[in-house]
DNA sequence: TGTCCAGTATTTTTT
DNA sequence: ATACTGGACA
């Protein structure tokens, strides 16, 4: 961003608007509002929160116009606005949609002749709106199958369709197509693959697979760093770039000079990376996740059967968390649905917190300009938190720079203003938060009422030994996953080579668990594989050195190739596995608990590679926690641990946010520009708002991370009325 | 091929 | 302060 002709431009567009330019801040307070070890001096919390914050306009022509932009098309939403107080005859149906629903939700789910943006504030009742017009579209006829449900998880997904089952009390919901983007991605290309002219068996790799394949290419490329760098970019460095260049449709050399500019010496060896990246997946048959929305949208684009087959088989489609929709996945929706108009996209464009994996919030806000003739809906009444607690996070979300205007308003009007306190250090903090979860519990409450919410994970850390020491339940959500565990990644390769014995990075994985067998010798003997086109026949293996280690596991593979079900396979394959696993690893005993739990999920499926798919898709939530906490106490259900990300679409009694300081939410590496910051203000957003009832911001006086300290509460506080909240 | 050591970069968030 | 990487050596 240019800082240098930091100019006053007359926002004259902008004075009736909720949108604030007084309290514009920029990067610029970096310097202003984090202080360094030299500042000592200790000041009260009071006294920081009142001070001026330093407003810097600095953006340019270029931005503001686009913000200008924005602006126009996020009024003229007021227009499209449909009539909630049309007369409705209940009687036809079922359900008593009238009385279920208040009159915002109800003109949602009954609008079908045109698109429709429904905008739904933080807790006022998303979720109901999609699934009551899931049941009213097939009250209406509709097919259940003809309806498309992009939700964010498939969690979310198949929970809407239980609950619209219980809604018509029938069996017969089966079939309505959902779940995420990517899922469904999966689904239309295996199902159309010969029209599209796609093998059927790909495997999906994850990030961290595609991280290996590119160390394995690295490697094989021989390249070293370039002058005036000491280290060649990290393997998930690689990864990372090549995903977001996707992503966002940039060039690879754009993205890395925007965002990755320490790299810009290696552009030209990332490009090379990812030109033999694309021909070893091709070779392998892999997709990795981009590549599945990537390539739907392109199919649908230039496969004129292939989209009208889809768009004949899809008669309604429904869209949640629209905000978090990146510019692939709007266009697969506008694909599906621009001919018909049938479609409903529900979201809150002040809850768009993923961006840095390629969201564009802009999305949500041109709806208008992609369905010309689309209608609105706002929702406005808040189900969720009592009025003081929707007086502080309106605040938050009315200092936003872009956004539609919307006020939520709650029925429970009483209740506790939102209390900010700053404890010595990170200790006391974990400390106070122990305690006021202890107190707070005496009334009549369980631990499952409260939840703890960070930035980043590592943040939880103390609070979560202040727990452990106190024999407190707790479960970690986010972090690292059950699925990404060493020896569940392990057993998946495995059934991966059945599924696909071109897979050579479960190959690799695989091969280099024998012994004498390393990187060297695993390529050579997956060059084999390939050249035999897949046929693992131990007999083709005569040659190689290390056969005798080599002989049993492809006799075991070669023979388990013709079995289907996953349950029958994958007793065979821990018993070759266990001794291996039992040598490597010193902690065998709780691993083989995975591994049971990992059973138990795979004997429910019948199929292995619908099992595959919905395992990388999909993956168990829950993170492995390697201390296990005592879920004993009378089995009572144990509070909630999580990043601000992961908490989104959940409510809690009491929400405790720790590290509410400057350069800890924002984060300093969102300072650098408008729209990261913005996006922090969000996530600041989505925090607060998951509270019922109590929400606590706390603070230790400092924390030091490696080249700066801070000291100052989070600048949105500033922000915020000082009527809205207690110190 | 596998292990150990020293020096280096590192802290956002994840389908 | 810590985790990770690459290089040297067995």
């Amino acid at each position: 961003m240019n800082n240098k002709d930091s100019h006053k431009n007359e926002h004259d567009w902008n004075k009736e608007s909720s949108l604030n330019f007084d309290n514009l801040l920029d990067g610029l307070l970096l310097n202003t509002n984090i202080v360094t070890h030299s500042d000592k001096g200790y000041r009260s919390l009071e006294s920081l929160l009142a001070e001026e914050i330093v407003n810097k306009d600095d953006f340019n022509d270029e931005l503001s116009n686009h913000l200008k932009e924005l602006k126009v098309i996020t009024d003229s939403i007021e227009s499209r606005l449909v009539d909630i107080h049309q007369p409705f005859d209940a009687s036809k149906f079922k359900i008593n949609y009238a009385q279920e629903l208040n009159s915002q939700q109800l003109a949602a789910v009954r609008m079908l002749k045109h698109p429709l943006l429904v905008i739904a504030g933080a807790g006022s009742g998303k979720t109901r709106v999609i699934t009551y017009k899931v049941s009213y579209l097939i009250e209406q006829g509709y097919e259940p199958n003809q309806l498309l449900l992009l939700t964010f998880t498939r969690k979310a997904a198949n929970e809407m369709l239980s609950r619209v089952q219980q809604l018509l009390r029938s069996k017969s919901i089966t079939g309505v197509l959902g779940g995420t983007f990517h899922a469904f991605a999966n689904f239309a290309l295996r199902k159309y693959h010969a029209l599209i002219g796609l093998p059927a068996n790909f495997t999906i790799v994850d990030g961290e697979d595609v991280t290996d394949i590119i160390s394995l290419l690295k490697a094989e490329l021989n390249l070293t760093p370039k002058k005036g760098s000491k280290h060649f970019p990290k393997s998930a460095t690689i990864q990372t770039i090549l995903s977001k260049s996707k992503n966002l449709e940039l060039r690879i050399r754009d993205t890395i000079l925007e965002y990755f500019s320490d790299h810009e010496r290696h552009i030209e060896d990332i490009e090379k990376i990812n030109k033999v990246l694309i021909a070893y997946k091709r070779r392998s048959n892999l997709m990795d996740y981009d590549d599945l929305i990537d390539m739907l949208r392109n199919k649908l684009r230039e496969n004129e059967v292939f989209r009208k087959t889809l768009q004949k088989q899809i008669a309604y489609t429904l869209v949640d968390e629209y905000q978090d929709t990146n510019t692939i996945q709007r266009e697969i929706v506008e694909l599906i649905t621009a001919d018909s108009g049938k479609v409903t996209v529900v979201g809150d464009d002040a809850q768009s917190i993923y961006s840095f994996r390629g969201a564009n919030f802009e999305n949500i806000l041109r709806f208008p300009q992609s369905f010309p003739d689309c209608k609105v809906v706002k929702i406005e009444e808040n189900y969720r938190s009592n009025q003081p607690i929707l007086d502080f996070t309106n605040d938050i979300a009315l200092n936003a720079r872009v956004g539609f205007k919307k006020r939520l308003f709650s029925r429970i009007k009483k209740g506790k203003k939102p209390l900010v306190k700053r404890l010595t250090d990170t200790q006391t903090e974990a400390e106070f938060i122990v305690d006021t979860i202890m107190a707070m519990k005496e009334n009549y409450l369980t631990y499952k009422d409260f939840a703890v919410l960070t930035r980043a994970s590592w943040q939880s850390n103390f609070v979560q030994a202040e727990l452990m020491k106190r024999n407190i339940p707790f479960v970690v959500v986010g972090g690292i996953k059950f699925s990404e565990r060493r020896h569940v990644k392990d057993m998946i390769s495995f059934l991966k080579i059945l599924m696909n014995p071109m897979d050579a990075v479960a190959w690799h994985r695989i091969l280099k668990l024998l012994e004498g067998i390393g990187d060297v010798r695993a390529k050579e003997i997956i060059t084999i594989i390939h050249e035999q086109a897949g046929n693992i026949d131990p007999e083709n293996f005569k040659s190689k050195k290390h056969i005798d280690n080599l002989r049993p596991l492809m006799t075991l593979l070669n023979e388990l190739q013709s079995v289907e079900s996953p349950s029958m396979v994958i007793p065979r394959i821990y018993e070759f596995y266990k001794p291996i696993l039992q040598q490597i690893e010193d902690d065998f005993q709780a691993r083989k608990m995975d591994l049971e739990i990992f059973a138990e999920i795979a004997s429910k499926y019948e199929d292995l590679e619908k099992f595959l798919t919905d395992f990388t898709l999909e993956p168990p939530a829950n993170r492995y926690q390697d201390k296990s906490v005592p879920f004993n106490e009378g089995d009572e259900k144990p509070l909630t641990i999580s990043t601000i990300h992961s908490a989104k679409g959940l409510e809690w009694y009491a929400v405790f946010i720790p590290f509410v300081l400057d350069g800890i939410i924002p984060s300093v590496r969102s300072l650098g520009s408008l729209q990261e910051l913005e996006e922090e203000r969000r996530l600041f957003y989505v925090a607060c708002s998951r509270a019922k009832e109590y929400l606590f911001l706390t603070m230790p006086a400092y924390v030091a991370s490696w080249d700066a300290v801070f000291t100052k509460p989070t600048r949105f506080l500033n922000e915020i009325a000082k009527n809205y909240y207690d110190l």
